[in-house]
DNA sequence: GCTTGGCACTCCGCCCGGCGGAGTGCCAGT
DNA sequence: ACTGGCACTCCGCCGGGCGGAGTGCCAAGC
């Protein structure tokens, strides 16, 4: 579209935005007659006609076949949500569910399961929310529990509010004095450290311990620093809200694609992709990662402190969908998440 | 049908499982001709249709039109599964790829989601494994962990792996000595006591201490009831394979409500309902408890010790799904997710 | 020059009738 | 008791006709 600013290119782009807001209100292609009764623009239908024409010349509508309406191309998304969609307010109705229901968390667990489900809900779509990963998260405590004579459970608590466990089996008998020494070292090495540090500075500590300690510290280290770099759990994402995938009808074009993808949780992450906590990003169709998901866009962000997320959530559905909805809905999710933990756990 | 054996009597139950099998190799109601074709009956179409006309009489088989083929009904597929067929032996490829798979789990959560998947991908349908219930479990320990002056972390670690935490908000300022004598009192009272008597003996805990840790203690035994009691956690189920939904055609009344109730935890473990660990229960079309769900069965049982089972695993999908394989899956993986819960934490 | 009403045109979706095929039920024969 | 034959039913598919929605273009008007 060119650069100019005259009245009837602005007029072209509200009828844009109207295209898009219709098509996805009825699922249906947009015709001209319309378009003109259901907002209020004071042209007749031949002039929208005109603007109709110029839009699919530019790629930003597009027509199924002669005759039928017009339906916006992914280039038309873009520029709707770049330069039209206004973010939906929440209501004040919704603002209060949000705060109710992630006030009610017990932990970390809850907080996901809940906010992906109250995503879902909010934008009656399929909502993602990536579980805070390792890297990113602080050390906060480290604790050893002796469960018998041989047999040692490490639990390393993040600042995030992720707890992670493992078994330790170490050959002599362990004495509670030892424990007690070791878990101390331990922390003050490790406690408050961002988690790659803390792995480093762990691998120093078996030659700075009393000899006698050596052999067990050298243990404890090692599973210790080795939980610290499992990324395993980096890759775990929940999901919530397939069902509303039903609503949706071109079932093999849409749906199929996304259901199959829904299981791929590694796809998924590559989904939501690398989102800044301070914006809500968008992807629409082919502008996403995975050729067969090229009728399917993301609305995700991060969350967690700014400088530095802890993970990133969104929602993902057809191209047609509500983008101001969405939007709003997941920067509201985002920021409450945020906030729970960055105060629930602190 | 009848109390008699005769020969023909045995020719029309071999009828109606190749009625079963070809109904859900093909998703085609089947006819009497391709009948005797693709399975080795040696008689003529002629003759099957009789015996068709009497299953239909009894209820087993149902006619969609005149002049089409015959569709199993729930009765049939009751039958078929009561007294018709053979659990499909797992090939020793699968074998392997249970346990290859299970064995690598590195905690509980971990050994749910494999098993989830798993599970999903040997019967190429929606496949639900049920958390372990705290009710059933026995507590293996608990663990004080001072994390600040007047903050304490509780950690409950449960004979079927699972670990609870809760944070306590103390008023007074903790003493190393109190916390390690309250721990040592907490776990002679606790540990190794099934959870609902557990909760019981702890609630006499504070009267039984020193004075001076009365305080303390009365909060903490609160907490931790608390969290014995809290079944929230119960109704955790963990869900895979809804892309499997995608394979079957009538959308609106196979897949969608299916989709929907994936959706609702507590529908699935009402679903999986209480099955015992010896026997792998078959739940056909309306034989379950939600008339939306008359088009799907479940195939469940339950995992963990035989007298006292941690929770329930199974797989769901439309009622012409493959029972025997089904079966056989299911009993396969509950039996390994057993011995790994055994073996692993013990 | 932008806008508008008019008009002819295109193309989809729907309905309808005909047709072939698959499958059945029944009956008479072995 | 089983079988081959036969008439019948009903679905699914195909092709043509039809109405409607929507368009593009053009000439007239502000």
């Amino acid at each position: 579209m060119g650069e100019e600013s005259s009245a009837g290119h602005q007029r072209r782009l509200q009828v844009l935005r109207a295209i898009v807001e219709d098509y996805v209100a009825t699922e249906e292609p947009v015709g001209s007659k319309a378009l003109v009764e259901r907002h209020g623009l004071g042209v007749s239908p031949a002039t929208v006609r005109n603007d109709m024409a110029a839009l699919e010349e530019e790629g930003y509508i597009h027509q199924p076949h002669t005759s039928a309406g017009r339906v916006p191309t992914d280039k038309g998304y873009r520029l709707f949500v770049d330069k039209l969609a206004t973010l939906k307010p929440m209501s004040s109705a919704e603002r209060r569910a949000i705060s109710t229901l992630l006030d009610g968390a017990v932990d970390l667990d809850d907080v996901v399961q809940r906010s992906v489900r109250l995503l879902s809900q909010l934008t009656r779509q399929v909502a993602i929310v990536q579980y805070p990963t390792l890297s990113r998260s602080t050390v906060r405590h480290i604790e050893l529990v002796p469960l018998t004579a041989t047999r040692l459970m490490l639990i390393l608590i993040l600042s995030s509010g992720r707890v992670e466990q493992r078994l330790v089996e170490v050959d002599s008998s362990l004495g509670e004095a030892d424990v007690s020494e070791l878990r101390l070292r331990i922390n003050q090495h490790a406690a408050g450290v961002q988690i790659a540090s803390a792995a480093a500075a762990l691998t120093e500590l078996p030659d700075a311990v009393r000899p006698e300690l050596g052999g067990l510290t050298r243990e404890v280290v090692s599973v210790l620093t080795e939980a610290m770099s499992d990324h395993r759990n980096d890759e775990r994402v929940a999901v919530s809200g397939a069902a509303n995938l039903a609503r949706y009808g071109d079932f093999d074009t849409a749906v199929r694609p996304l259901l199959e993808a829904l299981e791929e949780h590694v796809v998924l992450l590559k989904l939501l992709g690398e989102s800044g906590a301070d914006a809500v990003t968008v992807r629409i169709g082919h502008e996403g990662p995975y050729s067969e998901l090229a009728a399917t866009s993301v609305v995700a962000t991060g969350y967690g402190p700014l400088e530095n997320h802890f993970g990133s959530l969104g929602v993902v559905g057809p191209t047609r969908m509500d983008y101001p909805g969405s939007m709003a809905a997941v920067r509201a999710v985002a920021r409450y998440v945020s906030r729970i933990l960055d105060e629930g756990h602190q």
